[in-house]
DNA sequence: GTACAACTTCAAGTAAACTTGAGGTCAAGC
DNA sequence: GCTTGACCTCAAGTTTACTTGAAGTTGTAC
């Protein structure tokens, strides 16, 4: 199997070295082994990294991440957590389409305060009793 | 206008005082007025710290919120830049029904390891090849 | 009119996720 | 076999978003 080194990736994958680096030291990649002390890493490094950017993206922190993905060696992800976790996307899926929503009303009403219009007001406030229930990121 | 102290405006937001405080201090909300030296809010407070809420579940710095939906004293948001935040909310949408959808499925794969799974990496490789023009936080 | 709980300020501390820089190592090309 | 550029390590610095704590102030209830 072709490894890539540290540069390769880091192109690949739209990071910086430093942070595979990071990433590293962390214990969320890991390189496939060291020429010297050059890090060497199998392609799939690179799937492994959009992953990553991927529960990023979606605010979990790399200590989450690691917990989701992570465990691969011992085969046992325990599901139910991932299964929560998936609900939990559903629930932050809905708020972010109803931001998408305020966003796209802003950009078009002529009300002089979002404030005072009244599709604003409800569309916040039907998110603000649904999202009671949703996690917020730290 | 009956007026909320920091307090009760805490409470109904569901975020502590000192939070509310920093808030202020970034010029991120504003206090009606000051009762001594206490901070007294308009009950539009407690939506404008929903709308917050979103904006950081969706990924947006404080500065970013600010910009959205601070200037509001201008009345004149520039459109374009929201309406491309909005454009930027749907890929990040559809990036997150993506690991939503493969949270799920590895919650259900019997597969030894993600990686070798190639639903699984059907799913991240979609997502690579998509998320490319996307946003990522930092 | 005094007690006190709830507020206030301001400086410093914290956590996550990196980046930067100094000084060292080494694989590859000439 | 030597240069060189790309890698390395490790410590310290940076940013964002807060929290904490000490020391002071004040509205409200008694």
């Amino acid at each position: 199997m072709k490894l890539l080194d540290i540069a390769e990736v880091s192109e690949k994958a739209g990071l910086p070295p430093s942070t595979l680096r990071y990433y590293d030291e962390i214990g969320l990649i890991t390189p496939a082994g060291r020429k010297g002390l050059r890090r060497q890493f199998t392609p799939d490094a690179v799937l492994q990294l959009a992953l990553i950017e991927m529960g990023k993206m979606a605010g979990f922190s790399l200590d989450e991440i690691a917990g989701m993905f992570g465990s691969d060696a011992k085969g046992d992800v325990p599901r139910e957590p991932l299964r929560r976790k998936a609900d939990e996307l559903d629930r932050q899926i809905r708020r972010m389409k109803t931001l998408r929503d305020l966003l796209r009303h802003v950009a078009e009403c002529p009300a002089p305060s979002h404030m005072e219009c009244p599709t604003f007001r409800r569309l916040v406030e039907l998110d603000a009793r649904h999202g009671r229930t949703a996690r917020s990121r730290n």
